[in-house]
DNA sequence: CATGAATGAGCATTCATTCAT
DNA sequence: GATGAATGAATGCTCATTCAT
């Protein structure tokens, strides 16, 4: 029905050919960065995980960085309007710490779910690899929306930067934790980190005597 | 008189020799593993800063694995003795805590600074490389230390655990930070970490307002 | 009423488009040749300057050797009538020669300003690029038209091969020279050629003495 | 008796094996560049002409071009004394020149011939190849020579420069004419060279008639 | 015919590792 | 034990060529 002409749309097998074919060495690069790490994989290692000839990944990127931008970038943009939503629907810091500490470690469970399936089962043993191209994304974004939130929030903080920094090692940490208990209790982790980040180490502790705690100075 | 036949005398000369090779290597690697990270250094550059022989390395040496370990025991060994006489002088969970973090900083420092001396000055502005054996081996043994402060104190933390792993995200994230901050502060980190820590980011907020905090709900 | 299927018609816009085409194609890999050699240029650095596709170059040419082969024979049929020109109207031997190299000198000059002008400016200073088709026929023109020349002047050669090689190899290196001489004196060259082809180096001598030349005796 | 240092003499076998070494490459390089020319032939190529594995090259030489070069400097070192020899017995130009010419040509038949030897039949039919190492070094030490005698011999020409490029170009030429002719007559070439050169195509016609020549004027 | 993505052989180069000396 | 040359597998990358559309 619709005329295309020879320049119009990129006519319909070739246009799916060629976007699966990113799309497969995307996924196959996903995989491989999950399993082996970032530095220890080569092009041979992705494009050996796909059906495609070794020529052909350069048609799709350039080098192995370029891959990894790119699957960054998909994350960036599926986990950044979730960003958005938990702080539109946050009435207080505590709520939107609490809510994206929980969109982090959802995160991290269902990639760390899907590494397993994919091959990695001893990886997921010691933990999460955090030179994932998706990590790096999601801790950029999450960086960015604290700093934006400790910045706009009427609580001046004595170093947003430094919190900032804080509450992404407490994540990364407890996330490679929380992935060694099996299951990955999401919500523990969550409430773990959303109180220590907030009142400290001494609001998680329980006294076992009246005594104040001889540490408690 | 002299012509000493190889299979000759073995003590004395040999011995001091045999060790100075090893840690001719050993202090090779740490300044590649500084310099370039743990991924991008070969054994070739180990070596190559070295006047030994390519084959010499595997008189002494497995592999770089091994050499990283090697570090990573030395730096174990320096660094636990300076762990106990902190937790011995401790007086309280807040100030063994306060320790821990000073020596940590302190020794990201000098280690930062000697790197930037052979030759690595844009790493450091762009952060610590944690790839490096003394760092894992430090990490390690604060992360033993404080597992076993968290267990033997009086104070039943809810999860010593994920405590631990907690107070090492801090380190590492504010670590990284304080790097970039000239000339770093690590009065500033230790303080900061302890108090974020112990008692929460509340306790490093200062409310613009009279109102006792809206995050408060 | 446009939509014209694609097995239409097959003459006009069609034939010229076939032969756009083919000129496209050896237009951009004259181009090219002068640019940056026969040997480094590929088939995709030829259809790169070109707006067509890579699969297209195989409709006209099977190998890079081939449209050498074609820009080649274009050379040869401009010039062989200029040169049968040259011939038809020089009244001597001598007029013949001069007038050769004065074409070939103003040929060589005129490739090596486009050339220049299409961004080989270190090349011309270096020297002119002879692994061009041009100069190939170019030389093989002169080559024939010299020999032919040689046979049918009432001058008998001792050996006419030996005089037309010299001949090319003379001009070959004094127009390199030329080139490099800014600017390129186009009637020096050929007046310096003709005289020394003819008459030898001791007519371009001038002896420093009254004495008739130490070298004669 | 000669008692040597581990260090001192690099012992025996291993000294003739690296020498040896880098005689095969050397020899590979030559026949491969020989055969099918400097910009076709691979490092790949070289080395497969030798019973040396791909990564030994580099133990040796670190580009194509660095063979090249050293081929050059052995040729450059054998052919050098010659060519100084020859200018001091030369007791006028006329003998200097004639002498390099056979000297050259000699060179070039030797050359060829080995050249046949190890497996280039096809080349030697069309031509000798000019872009081996040997020739430039060849025609880069005439070269000089033959500006050094032009400047300090009492013969001012008018351009010596011009004249040596055009003695380069009679050299190439005639040489590649030479060889076409089996066997290649090297005393031949060296009187047509060296005639031409000095006296010009004049001296070399024999006129059919008495008449001086229509050509002449 | 034109298109341009896929192909896979081939290349330069590096590197861990071996082993004769 | 030390040496350092040899090895050859592995890597990133390019390119001529094919072929489905």
């Amino acid at each position: 029905m619709a005329i295309a002409t020879k320049t119009g749309v990129t006519s319909g097998k070739r246009a799916r050919t060629k976007a699966a074919n990113r799309q497969a060495i995307l996924a196959a690069a996903r995989q491989v960065f999950a399993r082996i790490g970032f530095d220890a994989t080569t092009i041979r290692d992705i494009i050996r995980e796909t059906d495609l000839a070794a020529g052909t990944f350069y048609n799709y990127f350039r080098s192995k960085e370029e891959v990894f931008e790119a699957i960054a970038d998909q994350s960036t943009r599926r986990f950044r309007p979730l960003l958005q939503t938990v702080r539109e629907q946050a009435t207080s810091f505590e709520e939107y710490i609490s809510a994206a500490y929980r969109a982090y470690f959802s995160f991290l469970k269902a990639q760390n779910e899907e590494a397993v399936r994919d091959g990695a089962p001893h990886m997921a043993l010691i933990g999460v690899r955090v030179d994932t191209p998706e990590m790096h994304a999601i801790f950029d974004e999450i960086r960015i929306d604290l700093e934006e939130v400790a910045r706009t929030t009427n609580i001046s903080l004595e170093d947003s930067e430094f919190l900032t920094a804080a509450a992404i090692g407490i994540a990364r940490e407890i996330g490679d934790h929380m992935l060694k208990r099996r299951p990955a209790d999401v919500e523990g982790a969550t409430r773990f980190a959303t109180t220590l980040l907030l009142d400290g180490g001494k609001a998680l502790a329980t006294y076992g005597e009246k005594d104040p705690a001889p540490s408690a100075h």
